[in-house]
DNA sequence: TTCGGAAGGA
DNA sequence: TCCTTCCGAA
């Protein structure tokens, strides 16, 4: 990688949401582009600002339906995606055609008439694994270390994947819950909901989701931080520490910072960026916000 | 504001 | 393959 950037580690998330056996998706990674290196994918980074409630005032799951959200300031989105793949030069109207072409993939969808609005399509995009009780997915049965709790939380997670989508498809589809309770009830074996063992064409093996992937509750649920998965012990730091910026900045995000610009980016080696007076926005100062003026 | 084609980079 | 960049059209 020419800027030198280092991709944090694998998972990108925060240390405390991840867990052995849950994790995103091989193919949320470009293992095969990159090899030695898994680079994030946008779709991947707006799920990181979703999960993170320093960025609501940035990017924020909208209430009433599941999987949408709303880019409250694109200028700052752009700013931190162009920061994360060190393109100082990115904006939305290129994140948002790369946003488009997920489209195509079925990823992402347009909620139209909402300006900078956009919806996440669950089913393609997270892979849920078999239930747990489920005899039949004996190979993606939960490893036996995973406590209780964490158990539980998946289900529970599994459950809140599912069933909105579910729901949209009306009482009569099989993963429908009201289906799914009446083969709860008189089954010992309920139907998968919706695991690679029920479209293994279209989910990987071995890769579930935790809750902060989730959009808020319509109701009931509390907000994130009481839904999050802990691991039996404190997980290595899965994310590099935070880089030192020369100057503190006030008016910016300091305290988010290392989260959303993940690797600290060197200057461009070859391509000076035009309009940049000598790459400083990518320099080893601190970033240089566009609203302000270029120092001469 | 949103869309999608086209070219190109890594 | 996944963007990034540019651009014309709606």
């Amino acid at each position: 990688m020419q800027c030198g950037c280092v991709p944090p580690p694998l998972p990108a998330l925060p240390g405390s949401y991840w867990v052995p056996g849950l994790a995103f998706p091989d193919w949320a990674y470009k293992a095969e582009s990159s090899p030695g290196s898994r680079q994030i994918q946008l779709w991947h980074f707006i799920l990181e600002l979703l999960q993170k409630e320093e960025f609501r005032h940035v990017i924020a799951w909208q209430q009433g339906e599941y999987g949408e959200f709303v880019i409250k300031d694109p200028d700052e989105v752009a700013r931190l995606w162009g920061r994360r793949k060190c393109k100082p030069q990115m904006n939305y109207d290129k994140l948002s055609r790369a946003l488009r072409y997920y489209y195509n993939k079925r990823i992402l969808h347009k909620t139209k008439g909402k300006r900078f609005t956009y919806r996440f399509n669950f089913s393609k995009l997270i892979f849920v694994n078999c239930p747990l009780w489920d005899a039949r997915c004996p190979a993606l049965l939960a490893p036996p270390t995973l406590p209780t709790q964490l158990v539980q939380n998946v289900v529970l997670s599994r459950r809140a994947l599912v069933e909105p989508l579910v729901w949209a498809r009306g009482p009569r589809h099989p993963l429908h819950p009201e289906v799914l309770e009446k083969s709860r009830l008189g089954s010992a074996s309920p139907p998968c909901l919706g695991g690679s063992c029920c479209h293994p064409e279209e989910f990987p093996p071995l890769a579930a989701f935790p809750h902060p992937l989730l959009p808020p509750p319509l109701r009931d649920w509390a907000p994130f931080p009481g839904h999050v998965l802990h691991p039996p012990r404190p997980p290595l730091p899965l994310l590099p520490p935070p880089p030192q910026l020369g100057t503190p900045n006030p008016g910016g995000l300091p305290k988010t910072e290392p989260f959303a610009l993940g690797p600290h980016c060197p200057p461009p080696q070859k391509k000076p960026f035009p309009g940049l007076l000598g790459g400083s926005a990518v320099s080893g100062g601190p970033p240089h916000d566009p609203k302000l003026p270029l120092a001469p």
